[in-house]
RNA sequence: GCUCGAGUGGUGAAAUUGGCAAACACGCCAGACUUAGGAUCUGGUGCCUAACGGCCUGAGGGUUCGAGUCCCUCCUCGAGCACCA
């Protein structure tokens, strides 16, 4: 059975067998302990309105081959596929038409589905996930309550990011210079009360599991400095004259004797304290300016250092001496103890200031290259340090504190620039957050009665949250009421003054609740005659979560995406475990990447899953496929490639195949139509070589020569390690090596027809299918088994030897006996007419053989 | 500014990791078959030179019998970070 086209006929055959495999469910997959499991991950798409981009492709057939070539090298493959569905586009398409998001999801979705399904992958459609279906967030918002019971999400009012652009606040992963990471907007600082989530406690482990994982060194090392852990000292400044001590981080303790001022963040706390009333009027004046300016402006590079004086000062524990306090906005107040000791020496923020300001500046630190420009920054030998002198800086910062500790004015410390997790947003669509929101005192009452509901969810200490001077607490939605869903409107735009859509929906905002037994009511269809001690009024949380919540954990939902007992059926992961190679894109090293592991460290932590505490043991970016002018693919410059026109044009097989020949997996490339047009032809060499003009499927011979035997090997070879290293292009430029030689042979044997259409059958498995059916073979070749290689057909009988004479190539020997004896070879290669032309009357100063490779006779 | 990564024909790129640079493909040139060719097949195609031969992996230096590959300096492009003390 097939499609039995006389033609090349890409069209008939992948919808025919694109078909056969829906029918036949080729790609289902169930667990299967006597095979051992192979779990393939792309990242899932977020499906937007424009359909499927040209670069989609090149992940999920890199991550399709693979998982073809596991499943015929007998691995139970696991490659499932889903949807990332909340997001910003189909909110925006809500507000401007007043369809829900919903409805334009699933219309999207279902474009998508058909784009993939058309390029043929191997995916089991049984386990499709959909983050925005109800039966997979309630497992989210799941989550986010063992997240809330284990006092890892609590809301705090500080300063967060504002996006007016989007009308919601951002997390600190998702601004990038100062605008917004999706959309492009402007962001502003902004005090508001917001869920986040305490990501900060897993910063030592998220940085070690790092070193256990097989990723891409610029993604470990974006990772590293984001969580940007820094060993140091905590140094104790007394203030003269006060009893308060003034902190200050540093990682450069050797440098302790070259400090000569200290700096203060203008929003630190002592400043007010501590200003003479010299200096009292200059800095209140500087403190607002630095608040009024942006952080945009204040970590401007460009800008020169600025600060003042407060008149107050500090002694410097290591010297005694009496040293001036300062202010500048160049102290940030967030980091560290927002106080730092200058060493205007060796730091150049600190030498830049110090210059300005006419501060002292001494060297401490001895510059080994002699070179005794200031500020030298380096590690080197101490001077000027007292008994310090002469040490390494190394050795000096764990002694100098250790010193100072003897006497409390010092203590090792660490810093990390990674910031709690902001979690909420202003916007509908997204998974509502499960917490209500009730009086303080209700809330007491209800614990100090010991007649709740939320026992096995009540965190340590009650989240709160003051509002027009009554403080509310966080009541967690009970599990049995999950999911939360969103309730229609036809409103989607957020209010602008940081509440979201749901802020206006009162039927679905207000409502009571019974704290013994969780059972909520909306609070206009409440009767008051229900009413006893039990319930309470409250409001709904109208925040929701950030895009990023659902593709946290998505990859253990495939694992048994219908369990409804919890996240993941435990037979399920026991099994699959977590993806053994996951690949998409390199733009979330920082945000979902990090965003996961969080969540997998803590799911493992409290016991939910029994894996590796790494979700992602291998990681692969593929690169982004730029238009055929070198630049970007976008809309204005009209240069964007649509899959669905070059499947229409060249048909599945040979888009797949080009994504894969165009260049590595992971670089940066141009399309190129013309390059289209070359492995399109490449297909049709290969029908040319399996059915004659009349459709008819071609008789093979008997044996092949020697030298088509290797070729053949070789191929088998090295298709399945370069699938293995992910190397495509050289895996497919083999394979026409192999189709030009055996072309020029006039054909195939019997036995490489079948093997050859193999090792093509993850690349291009439509027109594997076809000609593997119409060698009489019955079922999918996807079932057929990878074909072993025969090493002593590779082997070649003769070995080619190169003669250079003086690192030049003159000539070639060709010998049988690759063990003969170097003097043998030296003979040999010497008597040849080109070599000696250019080694006769020469002085012979050296004769160097390279086993099986190279001689090379060097003369005068 | 700092930290990585990359620079190879007209183009996309190969190179067993120190051993014939340019595999494979595109494009181009010539030819064959054709009423026709934007189909197919065959051959050619790094640069200089009439030729012998010489020169070629961003530039310059070094190590080595031998360097695209290792080391140093510089240039260009890309990515990330950007006052984190």
């Amino acid at each position: 059975m097939y499609a039995g086209c006389k033609q090349y006929d890409f069209d008939q055959i992948e919808l025919f067998w694109q078909e056969f495999w829906d029918k036949s469910k080729t790609f289902s997959v169930q667990e299967d302990p006597s095979k051992e499991k192979y779990y393939v991950l792309d990242m899932f798409p977020y499906p937007s309105g424009a359909g499927l981009h040209i670069g989609h492709p090149e992940g999920y057939t890199a991550s399709d081959i693979l998982a073809r070539y596991k499943h015929a090298k007998g691995y139970n493959v696991l490659h499932p596929m889903g949807w990332d569905a909340f997001g910003l586009p189909a909110e925006q398409h809500a507000i401007k038409t007043g369809i829900n998001p919903a409805t334009n999801t699933a219309n999207n979705v279902s474009v998508f589905k058909k784009q993939m399904k058309r390029i043929g992958f191997a995916i089991d459609w049984e386990r499709e996930i959909n983050t925005t279906d109800p039966d997979y967030f309630k497992w989210t918002q799941w989550i986010f309550l063992q997240l809330f019971k284990h006092g890892l999400a609590y809301v705090d009012e500080c300063p967060v990011w504002w996006c007016e652009g989007l009308k919601s606040v951002l997390a600190n992963e998702e601004v990038i210079g100062g605008r917004s990471e999706r959309g492009n907007f402007p962001v502003i600082r902004k005090n508001l009360c917001q869920w986040v989530l305490r990501i900060t406690r897993y910063a030592d482990k998220l940085l070690e599991g790092l070193s256990n994982v097989d990723w891409p060194d610029s993604t470990k090392r974006q990772q590293i400095a984001w969580i940007g852990k820094s060993e140091g000292a905590n140094i104790f400044f007394k203030i003269d004259g006060y009893g308060e001590e003034i902190c200050a981080y540093t990682t450069r303790p050797d440098t302790i004797f070259g400090v000569t001022f200290l700096v203060l963040a203008p929003e630190h706390p002592l400043v007010e304290k501590i200003v003479t009333p010299k200096f009292k009027e200059s800095v209140k004046k500087y403190a607002e300016i630095s608040q009024k300016k942006s952080d945009l402006e204040r970590t401007d590079l460009a800008k020169t250092k600025t600060g003042v004086q407060t008149g107050a000062y500090a002694i410097n524990p290591a010297n005694g001496k009496r040293i001036e306090i300062w202010i500048a906005d160049y102290v940030l107040a967030s980091y560290g103890s927002g106080a730092i000791m200058a060493v205007p020496g060796h730091d150049k923020r600190d030498h830049d200031f110090a210059s300005k300001y006419g501060i002292a500046i001494t060297q401490v630190i001895d510059d080994a290259s002699g070179d005794n420009q200031l500020p030298y920054v380096g590690d080197g030998v101490l001077i000027n340090s007292g008994r310090f002198n002469g040490l390494p800086s190394e050795e000096a910062r764990g002694k100098i504190t250790s010193w100072l500790r003897e006497t409390k004015r010092a203590d090792f410390a660490q810093n990390y620039k990674l910031r709690d997790w902001l979690f909420s947003r202003q916007r509908y669509w997204g998974e509502p957050i499960p917490i209500i929101w009730i009086k303080e005192n209700d809330y007491r009452a209800a614990v100090a009665n010991d007649k709740f509901y939320f026992k096995e969810f009540l965190p340590s200490e009650p989240i709160s949250n003051g509002k027009d001077g009554i403080t509310y607490c966080a009541l967690p939605l009970c599990t049995a009421h999950l999911p939360l869903t969103l309730p229609p409107t036809d409103s989607y735009l957020p209010s602008g003054d940081g509440e979201s859509p749901l802020a206006k929906i009162p039927s679905w905002l207000d409502v009571y609740v019974n704290i013994e037994t969780g059972q909520i009511i909306p609070a206009d269809s409440f009767s008051g005659k229900d009413k006893n001690s039990s319930w309470v009024l409250g409001r709904r949380e109208t925040n929701t979560m950030p895009q990023w919540a659902g593709s946290c954990w998505y990859y253990l939902r495939y694992l048994s995406p219908h369990c409804e007992t919890a996240i993941v059926d435990p037979k399920a992961i026991d099994y699959w475990q977590t993806p053994d190679f996951y690949i998409g894109g390199a733009e979330h090293a920082v945000l979902h990447l990090l965003y996961a592991r969080f969540w997998h460290r803590f799911l493992f932590d409290i016991g939910v899953i029994e894996t590796g505490e790494e979700p992602f043991r291998k990681l692969f970016h593929q690169g982004i496929i730029l238009g055929e002018d070198g630049t970007k693919m976008s809309k204005s410059r009209g240069n964007v490639i649509n899959p669905d026109d070059v499947v229409r044009r060249y048909g599945a097989d040979a888009l797949r195949l080009y994504e894969m020949f165009l260049g590595p997996l992971d670089m940066m490339k141009p399309w190129s139509t013309k390059g289209m047009e070359g492995v399109s032809r490449f297909l049709k060499k290969i029908w040319s070589e399996y059915v004659d003009r009349d459709g008819n499927t071609k008789s093979f011979h008997d044996n092949l020569s020697d030298e088509c035997q290797r070729i053949v090997n070789e191929t088998i070879k090295k298709v399945g390690n370069d699938i293995e290293g992910l190397k495509f292009n050289t895996a497919i430029s083999q394979m026409m090596i192999c189709l030009n030689s055996i072309q020029k042979a006039g054909g195939f044997d019997n036995v490489s027809a079948g093997n050859f259409l193999k090792i093509l059958a993850p690349f291009a498995p439509h027109i594997s299918e076809e000609l593997w059916a119409r060698l009489g073979n019955n079922g999918s070749i996807y079932d057929a088994p990878w074909p072993e290689y025969d090493d002593s057909k590779i082997v070649a009988t003769s070995h080619k030897i190169i003669v250079q004479v003086n690192g030049k190539m003159r000539a070639e020997l060709i010998i049988n006996d690759v063990n003969m004896s170097e003097d043998a070879i030296f003979e040999l290669a010497i008597s040849i007419g080109n070599v000696r032309k250019y080694v006769a009357d020469k002085k012979m100063l050296k004769k160097v053989y390279a086993k099986g490779t190279v001689v090379n006779f060097v003369v005068e």
